[in-house]
DNA sequence: CTGAAAGCGCTTACAG
DNA sequence: CTGAAAGCGCTTACAG
């Protein structure tokens, strides 16, 4: 049988108060009694049932998430993610709020977490724009000891206890390598759409592509970067002007959202003349996209994934335990037509 | 705050054992005195805690696990991933018991099932051979009422509950499109290096791959198959003997394991006549290899996912609750050089 | 068919 | 510095 606080308890010949008090290192206790204690713990082979200890602790978890107010895909499946696991908050004993903020808007964002704050929740996760007004509020969280996790685009500096999304420098290679590759040996140019430089994520993909790019395809020549403000109807038009003006595009990458708008322009294209695409983020437009050939292959960063993530590592800095970082590396996941779920 | 049994047994005006006898759909209550119990959790949005009930039963989970012995990094790492289980094990109250049987043995593993089964354990989980001896021990499994999940490899047929691995023919067909697509437009053959055929999952990636080679890559000549056995010796040999014979093979896919043999017999062949490479499994064989340029491509599957995903299938059979599938699919994953976690 | 009481493994006031 | 007792939300004999 597992040996239970019991067991220590007459191992040791003390009570269950102490043998707790021990176990959770709170102060009062004699260094003989503590050594007892630790001694019945090693020599049973003791440990603690986290659950139970929940339960008697009656603890909960209120968790406060600021999330854009942007409408695409990738933010509904955010959203998406975030009701689920609140569908199994009870369980876990985590209570989420949902803030809306509006998108790329630093001043905005920092008052929100302000104002998170103030309610002093066991934690808070946010998007960042990656702004000094930003990260002047992020560091007052910091400073008033609530855990702050960012999640999918990050805050520079340390302003922050984690940062639950992929490495977007990892993204931005890949779909190098994939466009480079996959467009063979033709000349051309290539087109990189974002959605605004302002944001991390943004950033760092488009500076780890270009990279790249310049390393190991230095036959392709990397045009200017199209800001569509992850909006279909800017991404629409940027796109059809510089299909317009240059007839030599042979890869393109679109690192960040609007697709929809993307998708109307190259169907627009005569086929011949449509580029190699790399883009972000599976949804309903990039999984028809890639099936019917218009898309070569999809970015995807998991959104229920970044969202457990999150409450996992809020939960264990709330109450003071390590994180497993290697446990919560989010992984990029690299779709083609063939292997679509 | 939230509803305990002890509120619905107020409201319903019954004890506490009455609620429990309705919640948990015991016989011998009155149906006047089910439908009070029912309404109050309605009315009270009662959601019952997992944990609570599961310190109440004090309810274990002993599950048995049969691996293979085969000695390549895939396998170790499954163990190791157990392992890591095994650690958790206490919070979900699971034991997990390893069982070692001999590789690519059907009878072997049609008794290893039995003994399994013998022990009444809350569930089994295997790697299986696709073999009839293997499938008439895993009916009499299911037919004495054990859980029973497939795990990497499945099993033909309905004779099992769950398939705890990834989708193989899209992994085959993944291969072929990589393959076929960073070819360019280099004309030759491709060889195909398997471990056995008669594993499902290497047959299954096989014939996905060839399928996909012919109606997208018909430029490509497919050879024969090689089985190495998953063995590094025999796989080198198996190699070595096709590039001598053989000048124009321009891409090559390994679906099965031995890869420190692949590699070796790449690294002789003069780096012109290199062909492209697709492997599975990321270990630090293939790693380096990807790192180095030996292999292009290398697709994975999550020792750990599926080892936790086989765990919770298994237990939520045990308490007759239903799957979420989706949430269980096993993802293959897609690493370039530029993605390495 | 129904209920009172004890218990799962841990924590928390409270008293000393 | 230490311990006895009650309680977290649920389940389980046992008695009626």
């Amino acid at each position: 049988m597992k040996p239970t606080v019991h067991d220590i308890a007459s191992r040791a010949g003390v009570s269950l108060a102490t043998v707790d008090r021990v176990l959770n290192r709170r102060p009062g206790v004699s260094a003989r009694t503590r050594e007892k204690v630790d001694q019945a713990v090693v020599e049973l082979g003791f440990v603690r049932d986290v659950a139970a200890a929940n339960l008697a602790k009656g603890r909960t978890y209120p968790l406060t998430f600021l999330i854009p107010s942007n409408d695409n895909s990738f933010m509904r499946g955010l959203r998406l993610a975030l009701d689920e696991a609140r569908d199994r908050a009870g369980v876990e004993r985590v209570a989420i709020r949902l803030v809306d903020v509006p998108a790329f808007d630093g001043p905005a964002l920092a008052e929100a977490l302000r104002d998170a704050a103030a309610e002093q929740p066991a934690g808070i996760a946010f998007v960042a724009v990656d702004a000094p007004e930003v990260a002047a509020a992020a560091a007052n969280v910091i400073a008033a000891g609530i855990p702050l996790v960012t999640l999918v685009s990050d805050l520079s500096g340390s302003q922050r206890d984690h940062y639950a999304g992929i490495d977007n420098a990892a993204a931005g290679r890949t779909a190098a390598s994939l466009l480079g590759r996959f467009a063979g040996g033709r000349q051309g140019k290539v087109a990189v759409l974002a959605g605004s430089m302002l944001v991390r994520d943004h950033r760092e993909r488009y500076e780890a592509f270009a990279s790249v790019m310049a390393s190991d395809f230095s036959h392709l020549q990397l045009m200017p970067v199209l800001e569509g403000r992850d909006d279909p109807d800017v991404v629409e038009r940027l796109v059809s002007e510089i299909f317009a003006i240059r007839n030599n595009i042979v890869a393109l990458y679109s690192l960040g959202a609007g697709n929809r708008g993307l998708i109307r322009a190259l169907q627009r294209r005569p086929e011949d003349r449509r580029p190699v695409v790399v883009a972000h983020e599976l949804t309903e437009t990039t999984r028809a996209a890639l099936r019917s050939g218009l898309i070569d292959a999809v970015l995807n960063q998991d959104a229920g994934h970044e969202v457990r993530s999150a409450i996992r590592v809020l939960k264990a800095k709330a109450d003071g335990l390590p994180v497993v970082a290697d446990q919560e590396r989010i992984r990029i996941d690299i779709f083609l037509k063939d292997n679509l779920p």
